[in-house]
DNA sequence: AGACTGAGTTCGAAATCCGAACTCAGTAGT
DNA sequence: ACTACTGAGTTCGGATTTCGAACTCAGTCT
C-alpha cells in the first residue's frame, strides 16, 4: 500500500482509531470528567449517531470502557482506561501547540505544573543520561534507517 | 456551539486543521524529507484530489510552505514551516502511544535519545522547579477552572 | 395517564472520499 | 517533428461518511 517502514504501521493504525475530527476531542471530554453519552453529545456538538459509532470504535481498541452505573433502568457510561488516559501526552502537546501557533483566539487557561504553578515546558526524557533534550536529538521517528 | 471553556476553543480550531486521518500523516512525511507532490502521494497512498486539498489548507494555516524549487517548468514543493515542525511532540507522543497500545503489530522501531541510543520516554519538565513529572501534574487541561 | 430521562436508531440530504483518467508546460530521445 | 516522459495538479462518477432531526424503548416521576 505504502512504502513507510515498520513504524509507519503503527502510527497509521493509531490514526485510524483516534485520527478523526471527533476521537481526540472524546478523549479530553474524559479527562474532563465527561462520562455520559448525552453528555458527550452536548459538550461538543457531536451528532449522534456519530458519538455513537465512535465511541464504539474507542472501546474497541480499549480507549474508553462501556461500564453499568445504574440497573433499574439499565444505563451504561464510558470511562477512560488506562491506555484511554496514556493519551494525554499527545493531548497536551496539541494544546500546547495551538497556544502557540493557532491562528486563532489563542486560548486563556495555560498549562501549569500544578504544585508550582508554573508553565509546563514538554520534554523527551532519556533515563540513561537523566537530561531533557527537544525533538531533533530523536531518532527513528522515520524509520526506515534515515537518520 | 458547546459549553466548553476558552482553552476549548484553540484545540478544537487545531482539531478542525490537522484533525483527520491524513494531515498528520503529511507532517510525519514532511519531517521524513519528503518535498513533492507525487512523493507524498506514493509514500502515502492518499488520493490526489485529497492530498492537494489538505495541503493547500495546511499552507492556509501555516503549516506547510509551497516553495518553488525550478523554473523552467516551474514546479513547487511543500516544506514544514517552524510551526510545522512543532508538531513533532503531538507526533512522536503518538508514535510512543502506538508502540505501547496498539493492538496491531508492534512497531520494530523504536524511539530513542540519538546521542546515547537509549529508548526515549515523555515528561513536562518544570523550569522553575528543574523537574520532570507526567500528566497527572498538570493542570489547565480541562480549562474552566476544575482542577 | 402523561411527561420525562438516557441511550441509543432510523431517516434522507449534504459533504467527503476514492481511483482512474485527463490536462498542461516543459524536457529528452530519435 | 513526433513521441514519450515528468511533475503538479484537475475532472469525473460512484461509494462512503457525516449531518440534524425525529423516533424508539425501558423505566421513573407526578
Amino acid at each position: 500500500m505504502n512504502q513507510q517502514g515498520q513504524s509507519g504501521a503503527a502510527i497509521e493504525e493509531t490514526l485510524r482509531v483516534v485520527g478523526d475530527r471527533w476521537s481526540i476531542l472524546l478523549v479530553r471530554a474524559g479527562l474532563r470528567g465527561i462520562r455520559r453519552f448525552d453528555d458527550f453529545c452536548d459538550d461538543l456538538g457531536i451528532a449522534r449517531p456519530v458519538l455513537t459509532e465512535r465511541l464504539r470504535r474507542l472501546v474497541k481498541f480499549g480507549i474508553f470502557e462501556r461500564v453499568k452505573y445504574q440497573d433499574k433502568p439499565v444505563r451504561y457510561e464510558y470511562r477512560l482506561t488506562e491506555a484511554g488516559l496514556a493519551l494525554s501526552p499527545a493531548l497536551v502537546a496539541l494544546v500546547r501547540w495551538s497556544e502557540e501557533y493557532s491562528q486563532e483566539v489563542s486560548s486563556e487557561t495555560t498549562l501549569v505544573h500544578a504544585p508550582c504553578g508554573t508553565e509546563l515546558e514538554q520534554a523527551f526524557w532519556c533515563r540513561s543520561c537523566q537530561t531533557t533534550f527537544g525533538p531533533h536529538a530523536v531518532r527513528g521517528v522515520g524509520a526506515n534507517g534515515e537518520s
